[in-house]
DNA sequence: GCTTTTTTGTCACCTGGGTGACACATAGAG
DNA sequence: CTCTATGTGTCACCCAGGTGACAAAAAAGC
């Protein structure tokens, strides 16, 4: 049988999680927690699904991955003990980014993200969450860009970075989404990592595949077939 | 001669940033802020330099990126209008991550992190910073490795990840740096997006280079010796 | 202990993408 | 409108790392 771990404010401290907080702070958060026995290889969240709880692992290993293109799992992060994990749930509407399973048997406590901020931090989730969005909900579109990158072809890396910049830089046209931006093949290649000359002939086969065309030095791209390309799911609103 | 953009409560909602903020506080921050100009090419700030400001692109486009050990450069990410940018200011003591400069010609605003965060949200700056590191400070690590991962050699690849290993799960042991978890090749190939097969030949070398050893399955690693295969300056405190 | 399963080590062979080189196109600058 | 600099297109060649296959070694069951 298995032992189930105290949760108090001298554990918290020895896992050194919230090391900022005073005790009253831990005291009220750890009466929010359910804490959870998760088993070896058990899922604990999928990839898309809404954020709802924000996790801190108490003891074992947890594991953060995702599926690629070619549904090999990528391993993109192991959590340690102490560190919070989940944390798309403090952005607004956000669904998760990885599947989180345990690695090794694990002890988590979770809590509601509201619960987290409103304890910890004097002020509404709401505003908490809104000022997360705006300042690292950006970061997290790199990191889910780099994440994928890992297991892409130059093609797929390329279609990656032209979706980002679409979201970032496309206006609406007749044609596609226009971007804004004068872009030459190097920058593109120094975005995603390769040389000039692969990045000329994937974009010369991307535009022969009609996923982009090209108006003297302005792109225009086509976000559905670039997501085809890059191997995504195609939904997204 | 270069006219200076009018920054007012309605210019920022155009750019649809601080969407959450209301008038009052758009219009404070605002007093806050100095402007500038930044003639494409230059450079704003470099790794490695504390982060004192964070910034938002009022207009052009801004380039974020980093210096590979090659010494080539790695452009992480383009920054449209609209965007904050700088935001390892929000963590207390944080250097910057990436090099920025103009892409094109820009006209920047400047604030004071603590500035921007009493304003928009009614908390103490340190505690708010406190909770961001809590929270984002490991994704920003993961971001970190991703982007350098971009131009490494599998051996780089390892080491980077080794290291990050060694910070998370990594106890400080006569022979080196003992981490605490049962890693299979199989894993760290995941991890590092590469092949079983070629990750074993490289820890093999890597043992022969004393860079690690292995006691049954555990690893010890040697920090300093693995930042400089990484390729990494071999500084840090 | 013995057996089964999981990892590790090492091949030989293949391929995507890097490199250098060079002609052609395009775009600013005057 | 010409000149020069900067991008683009396309080679031929090379290499790091992927793949498959299989034996040896460690662990895990029993």
């Amino acid at each position: 049988m298995v032992r189930t771990p105290t949760l108090n404010v001298a554990t918290v401290r020895r896992l050194k999680a919230f090391a900022w907080a005073t005790d009253r702070q831990i005291e009220r958060l750890l009466s929010h927690m359910r804490l959870q026995y998760v088993e070896k290889r058990t899922v604990l969240f999928n990839e898309g699904v809404p954020s709802d709880s924000l996790y801190l692992l108490v003891s074992g290993v947890a594991k953060l991955s995702l599926r690629s293109p070619d549904d090999e799992r990528v391993l993109v992060s192991l959590v340690a003990p102490g560190e919070l994990f989940g944390i798309t749930s403090l952005m607004p509407g956000m669904h998760r980014a990885f599947r989180s399973e345990a690695f090794s048997d694990c002890w988590v406590g979770a809590v509601r993200p509201e619960v987290f901020v409103t304890t910890l931090l004097d002020c509404p989730f709401a505003e908490f969450s809104a000022m997360m969005e705006g300042t690292v909900g950006r970061w997290f579109a790199l990191l889910y860009r780099y994440t994928h990158f890992q297991s892409s072809s130059l093609r797929q890396k390329l279609a990656l970075a032209l979706l980002e910049l679409a979201q970032k830089f496309g206006v609406r046209d007749a044609r596609g989404t226009l971007l804004i931006l004068k872009l030459t093949h190097e920058d593109l290649a120094d975005l995603v990592g390769a040389s000039r000359q692969k990045v000329t002939e994937h974009m010369k086969e991307l535009e022969r595949q009609q996923v982009l065309l090209r108006d003297r030095r302005r792109l225009i791209v086509h976000p559905d077939r670039l997501r085809e390309t890059a191997g995504l799911p195609v939904e997204e609103k």
